[in-house]
DNA sequence: CCGCGACTTTCACGGATTCTTCACGACTAA
DNA sequence: TTAGTCGTGAAGAATCCGTGAAAGTCGCGG
């Protein structure tokens, strides 16, 4: 069975809106919430923020990013996922600034979580 | 009732996922939890610790975790394993403290197993 | 047809991270 | 002591990643 709902599976509910965070995705009309503020976004970069909200919490490859908002197979040294995140990353965190979205996993992929930025923490040298 | 899973079982199927106290091992994602945070583990650390944690309880020698992890044989002398082990042991300890999952068997190898760390009993005072 | 603007794709550079290897010290056994 | 094993910091090379900017695409109004 699958562990995430990658698939449309429509039959018991639709959710035309996601929530992850302060952040409000709504699919139906291509529009995504900052705290009720809404942002500009283009095609491309509302297409790779669905994909990644769509499964919070799992390290996504780009391989399967690109498969998933492109479609077809990605080429080697293609760098256009990481040119998306990039700008995703700039519009969100100008948005929510003490908010972090999109983590790397160097070598796995990206992963999608909401999480306070680092900053707010005093963190000791030690940890 | 046993209050983890302790042991995983590696024979009747593949899963995808491994778990060991408070850690869960996603094997497709690339990806670790620790009490649900997930730790970043680079690509070599995860494999180190996959090819550790699927044989769980048991000693793995340094030359069998060569094999499964780098491929090929080890060249005397090498001491990848070694350094791998050790950045793996110091970012779970980093994410569970109270922990110890690596054991070394000296002149055998290494030791895979959830165990209660025994500094929590004895931090300061010598004994 | 032509230019313009928004968006997408590709390129290139530099910084960040990782991998491998070496080196030194702690520890163990004989 | 002497030899072997193990932990781990550090250095250089290799790889990965962030991102500004150039180049390409598309639709629209004049």
């Amino acid at each position: 069975m699958a562990a995430y709902p990658e698939s449309t599976d429509t039959t018991s509910e639709m959710p035309g809106v996601l929530h992850a965070g302060e952040l409000e995705i709504r699919l139906d009309e291509g529009l995504v919430l900052a705290t009720g503020q809404p942002l500009m976004l283009s095609v491309r970069e509302f297409e790779v923020l669905v994909a990644l909200a769509r499964r919070l919490g799992a390290i996504i490859t780009r391989d399967d990013l690109y498969r998933t908002v492109w479609g077809g197979e990605q080429r080697p040294g293609d760098r256009s996922v990481d040119v998306y995140v990039s700008k995703l990353r700039s519009k969100l965190e100008e948005a929510l600034p003490d908010r972090r979205f999109i983590h790397t996993h160097p070598g796995f992929g990206y992963r999608f979580q909401p999480q306070l930025s680092r900053n707010v923490y005093m963190e000791a040298s030690g940890g």
